[in-house]
DNA sequence: ATGCGGACCTGTTAGC
DNA sequence: TGCTAACAGGTCCGCA
């Protein structure tokens, strides 16, 4: 479900409907996430405050008095705002309890997210500390990526996708901004010129913003904190696309399997492999 | 240090 | 119609 756009999206609504409020209750109807969500959970967060609200790639900090609770979404997971006493969804796994009278609905289907809670800095977590810039941030330019390639043996599609090297995109986004910047996606990251790497970052950048502003992208199930859908998938130029034609010249798309990872491209447009 | 495949899950769809 | 296999927005872990 969430790449970046869907994480902000979500964030965006949530923000306000949960800053400084109390929390009256936790609920937890399955444990099993990712991770074992902590059984002294409820007993931690109840009669909290949420005191911030943070995104750091797609994972979601929400912080109180005593410590952070960090939030990923994995691949099919969504947070959702409802009434207290709503009918608990399928695979409503966890509520977080307002004194508002607002729940915060964790509902994950695959189960690949997680919750997990810490007391000290959440950005020197485990999971958190060898995360890269962020996209949309002043310090993810052409030269982090052309320099950060050169000790990469990795294609470039994979090369965008790892979190160490730069946070949030994920496969829909990386292919679209590969489609952008006219990138073959087998392409070697170490073989891809700085003047390139500039129209890549632009690329990222650009597409990133503009699916925030459509809420993000729904393929089948993904909606905001408010149940909303996003649009960003009726602006997509290749994924899934393969086999139609593509958007600039009319050449059939062509759909490869990198890293396990569905991969549609122009054979056309991206045909950069060391040249540029 | 880097890269690869497997693992974690359920639901939907394509193909026989 | 029904069964099976492949695939789906992520990413950690163990091993080479």
């Amino acid at each position: 479900m969430p790449e970046l756009p869907e994480i902000e999206t979500i964030y965006r609504g949530i923000e306000p409907a949960i800053l400084n409020q109390r929390i009256s209750a936790v609920v937890v109807i399955n444990h099993q996430l990712r991770w074992p969500i902590p059984k002294k959970l409820p007993q931690v967060l109840t009669g909290q405050h949420i005191k911030a609200i943070q995104r750091r790639g797609k994972y979601l900090l929400l912080k109180t008095q005593t410590g952070t609770l960090i939030i990923h979404l994995g691949m099919s997971g969504n947070l959702q705002l409802k009434p207290q006493n709503h009918t608990l969804a399928k695979h409503e796994h966890v509520n977080i309890v307002f004194s508002n009278g607002l729940a915060l609905c964790y509902i994950d289907p695959r189960r690949f997210g997680a919750i997990l809670w810490t007391d000290k800095d959440p950005l020197q977590h485990k999971l958190l500390k060898n995360l890269g810039p962020e996209p949309l941030d002043r310090d993810f330019t052409a030269k982090h990526l052309f320099d950060r390639a050169k000790r990469c043996h990795s294609s470039i599609k994979q090369f965008i996708m790892n979190s160490k090297v730069v946070v949030g995109v994920g496969n829909i986004y990386a292919n679209e901004a590969l489609f952008a910047a006219k990138i073959n996606p087998l392409c070697k990251a170490s073989s891809v010129s700085l003047e390139r790497y500039q129209l890549l970052t632009k690329k990222i950048k650009a597409i990133l913003r503009y699916a925030i502003k459509h809420g993000g992208t729904t393929l089948r199930d993904y909606s905001d904190s408010r149940g909303q859908k996003g649009s960003f998938q009726n602006k997509l130029k290749v994924y899934g696309r393969q086999g139609q034609l593509c958007v600039n010249c009319k050449t059939k798309l062509k759909q490869i399997r990198l890293g396990q990872r569905s991969t549609v491209f122009c054979p056309s447009c991206q045909n950069l492999a060391i040249k540029h």
